[in-house]
DNA sequence: GATTATTATTAGCTAAACCTAAATTTATGT
DNA sequence: ACATAAATTTAGGTTTAGCTAATAATAATC
């Protein structure tokens, strides 16, 4: 019965890769190296698992040439995405866990919980549009919203921008950020930037100001607020 | 470094291992057969992997006897119901699960948390004593409360009694009884044992009868109430 | 107590995902 | 353009957990 074939689950691992490619690529292409960075695999898994990969239709690749993702390869990512960021949120918000802890909880879980788990966590955690990060989350049918914010670093000066996200890629940088209050959806004005060294000086709602350096202003993204 | 090597997390599959013979054996001794039935696994399989528990220290095994847990194993067996009670537990009273859906779901979930999650959603829950099918839930430390309680069949006449759990065999026969109010907690009067047919006629809280046939006479496990 | 049946074990294979080392292709610098 | 560096692929090997088919041990039956 051909076109019967409904989707199993995919392995772990294949999950990861495809999740890899996405958030290297984007809609682009993403190199082996770049992956096998990514995933701490050796660039001769990468080569082997993108060569399969294609076989199954997740991935386009050509040889010496990077992977980019299929439209059912991106479905499958962003349907993990989801998973994380729900998940994520959920152990932020109900289970007291702390940004450090939360990742790799995680990552462990998003390959385990079947889409009835995800959402029925969806609903319990009301439908958020965003993770406690800030990232938006995919919707269960696969849309995910353009993200048109940008780093703190290329913003202009004077203007009012209200924080729409913190990346996480540093644990400290997280802790020095929440300490200060400055997550996602704080109002800011940019007071100074200094190119010389890319720091960035803002004033927050309670009139305290911080002056941001290089890393920090890569970390933090804002949106430009309608003025007000 | 010898004694240095903590508990790393044990694959899945020797987990599942584990809970089998737990089930099966308790603190006897389950056959390769018995585990292979329960795992769906083949014979061969099981032989092979009780010698590598063997190896590991978690169970006793000795050629065509069966295999019995050592008190490490029997510590892995434990915390893994403990994770699976747990989130059951969850499934059913936070996510609106039913009695259909639950298994599957937390029989992969056990797996992926860790036990920082598992003690936080004790927390959550309230650090519950049973599970939603009466079933006691190890405690942290791997103890397990002694279950004392009968199959509702052996228990005598005229005794009145609470159901201390329902055993989970059968989707069919939960729903029944759940429908009918004979969950754990309730308290019924025994008014009649056909010893013929081993139908047990009860009587519940609310004046109600209901006659139950064979099959559920051995799902409904009681415990013998004070006299009062 | 010999024969048959049941239960277990051994032997040999498979598939996924990984690895290392060697060979090859693409990119870079002068 | 040509040598060298960097990235990628190929080849061959490992581990885990399963499988089948053939053999051996234990248990049951007459």
């Amino acid at each position: 019965m051909p076109g019967t074939e409904t989707t199993r689950p995919l392995s772990s691992s294949i999950g990861d890769y495809l999740k890899a490619i996405w958030a290297l690529a984007g809609t682009g292409s993403a190199s082996t190296t770049e992956v096998s960075g990514h995933l701490s695999v050796a660039p001769a898994s990468v080569t082997n698992m993108l060569g399969r990969l294609q076989e199954m239709g997740l991935v386009r690749y050509e040889r010496y040439r990077g992977a980019s993702l299929t439209g059912r390869g991106r479905e499958e990512a962003l349907r993990l995405v989801r998973r994380h960021r729900l998940i994520e949120s959920f152990l932020l918000g109900h289970l007291g866990y702390s940004w450090q802890e939360v990742h790799d909880e995680a990552e462990r879980l998003e390959h385990a919980v079947s889409d009835e788990f995800t959402e029925r966590l969806a609903e319990l955690l009301g439908h958020p549009a965003h993770d406690p990060h800030g990232d938006p989350i995919p919707a269960a049918d696969g849309t995910l919203e353009p993200d048109d914010s940008l780093p703190l670093g290329e913003a202009g000066v004077g203007g009012r921008v209200r924080i729409s996200k913190v990346s996480d890629e540093s644990i400290p940088v997280l802790d020095y950020l929440g300490e200060r209050g400055l997550v996602p959806g704080r109002l800011l004005i940019i007071r100074e930037v200094r190119h010389l060294d890319g720091v960035v000086t803002v004033e927050d709602e309670g009139g305290e100001t911080h002056a941001l350096g290089g890393p920090l202003t890569r970390a933090v993204f804002v949106r430009e607020e309608a003025a007000g």
